[in-house]
DNA sequence: CATTATAATGTTATTTTTTCACATTGTCAA
DNA sequence: TTGACAATGTGAAAAAATAACATTATAATG
């Protein structure tokens, strides 16, 4: 399988910074070069590498790159996160719209985003900010209040400002999930512009890693019928997995990494 | 002789990421490709390019541009932005609400604004990050779209935000000032969101180091009339400060420190 | 379970780009 | 002037990338 013979061009991209075309025809003979080709073309479109004659280097190893901004949280889950990423941006296409909702989770599908036309709008700041690194993402940010600890805005005036949008996929990070309580967050402002969202976009994705399983925080912003596909690293217990089924949602187990 | 050609396709390569050799050769008629390529592979040893297929991308532009290019306007009068910054706070005072254009004269403010129950609404997404770092202000941020080039906010979905809000004094950063354009900026949206806000405003303080007098961008947002205080770091030509001066601006100058 | 449909991979010819080796021109100093 | 050396030009050959299409897996559906 592709993902397999993926990861494994990505950790020889982890421990060099070259990587030529004749390395990976040895390193995987029972694959036509034009696979492996075809491979750092895809490492190219989500900014792993840029590809230069013969081979690619890797974005990683150019100059002094690699600076954890938001490091503090971002060690909690960060394989499991960078798998979801990774199954997430298989949704994106050019010319459409989505909705990007703060958190880690989301941070690192904003990492590996394609540089194509692609119409974002997000709740998080650091992560318009991570976005327009690229050249050709639209970029908009809802207004509002500026919370702290999650670094995401909301507050009533943003309902306000998505009155027009329209989204195709909406990306959202849910800080818990339970039978009893369906999709929760920590705060009713937020609660309220997920809400909204949710109602908006054609479709919802959300990311979730499975420490978030059976977790649930004060506010409810949706139940399981309001999601279209649910992206996490491990299965969760079969009597959620039902739950979740029930409501129409597809679960996708994104495997992990190295 | 080489040593312009390559200073003129350095150029190139400061302003844009990547150069094709087609470019080059449109360029550069009177060269044969050979030689035009054989200055990539110069540029590439001495590393400021990484030659790619058709051509070469520039190093600069490459992953971190964006940060890059922000500090390196951040570097361009550091220490009168900070005399600036220095005097601006003194402006400041717990309970009220202030608005934070975006820019880097500003950043320098947020940077040392104190740690006190402020209200602070802002156009920049990085200042925003910048103030939450601090325990006690509240930010907020405006909705809109994102400009790569100054990190600003903007659209006309912002000013709605906008209309229940109340500000003490508003921070602005122009990008120029003459005479006969008075203060403007470069872009429609931004140019209508600072007029918005200017209206709003009880004070208005103009943020604005002297390399900024006598350049005028395409958009005005706003007269002599329009300003309280202008806060800068060196007196303009007496012409302008006269300008300034009739339409009821306060010009102060503020020491350089060090 | 057969049958589409779709995605992943393979094959090959074609086009483009790069390299290489060598020719030419120009510059400067002895 | 001439000889050395650097800069530039030329075109053939090699290498690599692309594009178009064929084939094989894989998943989805009735």
């Amino acid at each position: 399988m592709s993902e397999s013979r993926r990861a494994r061009i990505r950790e020889m991209l982890n421990s060099q910074p070259y990587v030529s075309l004749k390395q990976l025809e040895a390193e995987f003979p029972s694959y036509s070069s034009m696979t492996l080709r075809r491979d750092l073309e895809y490492f190219e479109k989500i900014g792993e590498v840029i590809r230069v004659r013969g081979g690619a280097r890797s974005v990683k190893h150019l100059s002094h790159a690699q600076e954890e901004v938001y490091s503090r949280r971002e060690a909690e889950n960060p394989a499991a996160k960078k798998s979801i990423a990774l199954q997430a941006i298989r949704l994106i296409e050019p010319g459409r719209s989505y909705f990007f909702d703060s958190g880690t989770s989301i941070m690192n599908l904003a990492r590996i985003l394609p540089d194509e036309r692609l119409f974002v709008i997000t709740s998080g700041p650091n992560i318009a900010l991570e976005i327009i690194k690229k050249q050709h993402p639209t970029v908009s940010v809802v207004g509002g209040v500026l919370n702290r600890d999650n670094i995401s805005l909301s507050g009533n005036a943003s309902l306000h400002f998505l009155d027009s949008l329209n989204i195709d996929i909406a990306f959202i990070a849910p800080t818990g999930f339970s039978q009893e309580t369906g999709f929760t967050c920590g705060n009713s402002a937020e609660a309220e512009l997920k809400k909204y969202i949710m109602a908006k976009a054609r479709t919802v994705v959300v990311l979730m890693d499975a420490s978030k399983f059976d977790r649930s925080l004060p506010y409810t912003f949706g139940r399981s019928e309001d999601v279209d596909i649910l992206l996490t690293d491990r299965m969760p217990i079969p009597a959620t997995a039902e739950k979740l089924r029930a409501g129409g949602v597809e679960i996708v187990v994104c495997d992990k990494l190295i």
